[in-house]
DNA sequence: CACTATATTCAACATATGTTGAAAATGCAA
DNA sequence: TTGCATTTTCAACATATGTTGAATATAGTG
C-alpha cells in the first residue's frame, strides 16, 4: 500500500513545463486564469486580474480565446486529456497485473487516485491549480453536471465497470452512491482549504497529498466493500 | 440502520417557517440571499438580484445588514446554532443509549448525519439551500477555513472525541484524515450538482437524501474502522 | 390627533467590468 | 529591404455594481 511503482511510471505522462514566465503569452494567460479560477471561482475573477497576473494587456485574452467563458473552458479542457490518459493507463496496468479475475477494489481505487497525487506533486504548480479548479467545478450546482460529465464521465464509467466486476453482488445504484462518496472526498482534498490543518491543530496538512491518499485509498475501498460486498 | 427514531425527534428542533412570501422583508432578503449564494457563490450574486428575488428595493439589504459581505455572514450564521444544537443533541442521545463504553463508530456517524437529512427534508426549503451554501463555503479555498472553523469546529471536536473513544487504537492524524473524507462526501451531497443523476442514467437522484445517507453511513463507518481500527 | 423612531424607496455617485475596433508592434517569408 | 499576417497594446464604449444620502412611508406611543 505504501509504494506504487507501477503507477509511478505514469509520472512521465505529466511533462514538466515549469518556468514561471513563459515566453508564450497565450499559455501565460491560461496559467494565470487557472490559478485564479481555482481559488476564486468563475465570478470571482476578472479579465483584468487575469491579464495583470499574466503580465499582459486586458484585450489579449479576448483575442486568443474569445469571451471570458471561453477562457474558462480553455483552462478546463487544457489538461483533461493528459489526466484521462494517465488514469486510463493506470487502470489498464492494474488490470494486466491482476489476470482474468480482475483487480481488487483497493487496486482499482489506487489506480484511480495515485495519478492525481503524482500530478499534484509535479514541479509545474499548474497541475495543483488545475485539480483545485476541478474541485470548484465538481462542487458547483451551476457547472457540476455539465462540465464534469462531458470531460470525465467516459473515464469514470470505465472504472465503474471494473468495480462492478470486483463487486459482483452489488446493485448498480450502490456503486454510484459509493462513487459519489469517493468523488466528494477527493474534491475536498483537491480544494486545499486548509481546514484540516486548523481542525487537527497542525497534525495534518492540506498539502500533504501523499498522506491524504494513503489514508483515502483504504478508507474508500473499505466503504465500497462494506456497502457493495 | 433503516429507521432512526431517536433522532427523528430532533425534527422538532427545525421549526417550520415556510410561506414563500413572508411579511418580514428582512427575512425575505436572507432567504433570497441564501438561495442565490448557495447556487452561484459569493461573487456570482449581486445585491440587485437578491433584492429582486426578495421583491424589495436594492438599498434595503444595506440598511438592514450593512455591506454585501455582512449579508453573506448573516445568512451563514442564521441557522448555525439550530443546526449545531440538533447535532449535539443527537450525539448526546446516542451516547446515553450506549452506556459507559460509548457508542459504536456507526452510531456516531449516524448521529452526525441524520439531523442533516431531517433538515434537508424540512418543508422550509431554506434548510436545503443553507446546506448547499455550506457546501460552497466548505469547499472554497477563500472561505473554507475561516468561516467553517469559527462556527462548526467546536461541534466537530465533540464528535472527534467520541470517535477517539470508539477507536482507541487510532492515531489522532488518522481520525482527522478520515473526518476529511467524511466531510468531503457530505459536502458533495449538500451541493446537489445532479452529476450522479446523469452518471447513473437516472438510477440515483441528487435530491434523494434518504438513500444518500443510508449508503453514506455504513460507507463512512467502514472507512473509519478500517483505517483507525 | 401629533410626535418619533423605524422601515422602505428613490435617485444618483463613483467605480469596475466585459468587450471591441483601431493603432502599433512583432515575426516571417520573399 | 518590402510586404503581409499575426500578435499585442491603447483607448474607449456601454453596462453593471456596491453603496450612500435624502425623501417618503409606516408603525407605534403619548
Amino acid at each position: 500500500m505504501d509504494s506504487y511503482n507501477e503507477i509511478q511510471l505514469a509520472i512521465t505522462i505529466f511533462e514538466i513545463t515549469g518556468m514561471s514566465q513563459k515566453a508564450n503569452k497565450s499559455e501565460r494567460i491560461l496559467d494565470a486564469a487557472e490559478a485564479l479560477f481555482a481559488v476564486h471561482g468563475y465570478d470571482g475573477v476578472t479579465m483584468r486580474k487575469i491579464a495583470s497576473e499574466a503580465n499582459v494587456d486586458v484585450a489579449l485574452a479576448n483575442y486568443h480565446f474569445g469571451r471570458k467563458m471561453d477562457v474558462f473552458n480553455a483552462v478546463f479542457e487544457r489538461r483533461s486529456d493528459k489526466l484521462n490518459n494517465a488514469r486510463l493507463e493506470a487502470l489498464r496496468r492494474c488490470q494486466d497485473l491482476a489476470g482474468p479475475s480482475g483487480p481488487s477494489v483497493e487496486k482499482i481505487i489506487e489506480a484511480f487516485l495515485r495519478p492525481l497525487e503524482i500530478a499534484q506533486e509535479n514541479t509545474d504548480p499548474g497541475w495543483k491549480n488545475y485539480l483545485a479548479l476541478i474541485a470548484y467545478v465538481n462542487n458547483s450546482p451551476v457547472w457540476g453536471e455539465k462540465m464534469m460529465s462531458s470531460l470525465f464521465d467516459e473515464l469514470v464509467q470505465e472504472y465503474i465497470e471494473a468495480l462492478k466486476k470486483a463487486l459482483p453482488n452489488a446493485k448498480d445504484e450502490d456503486i454510484y452512491w459509493c462513487y459519489q462518496n469517493l468523488s466528494g472526498a477527493l474534491t475536498l482534498t483537491f480544494a486545499q482549504t486548509g481546514r484540516i490543518d486548523k481542525l487537527s491543530k497542525g497534525k495534518c496538512r492540506s498539502d500533504d497529498f501523499h498522506t491524504a491518499y494513503d489514508n483515502m485509498i483504504p478508507f474508500i475501498a473499505a466503504g465500497f466493500n462494506k456497502v457493495c460486498g
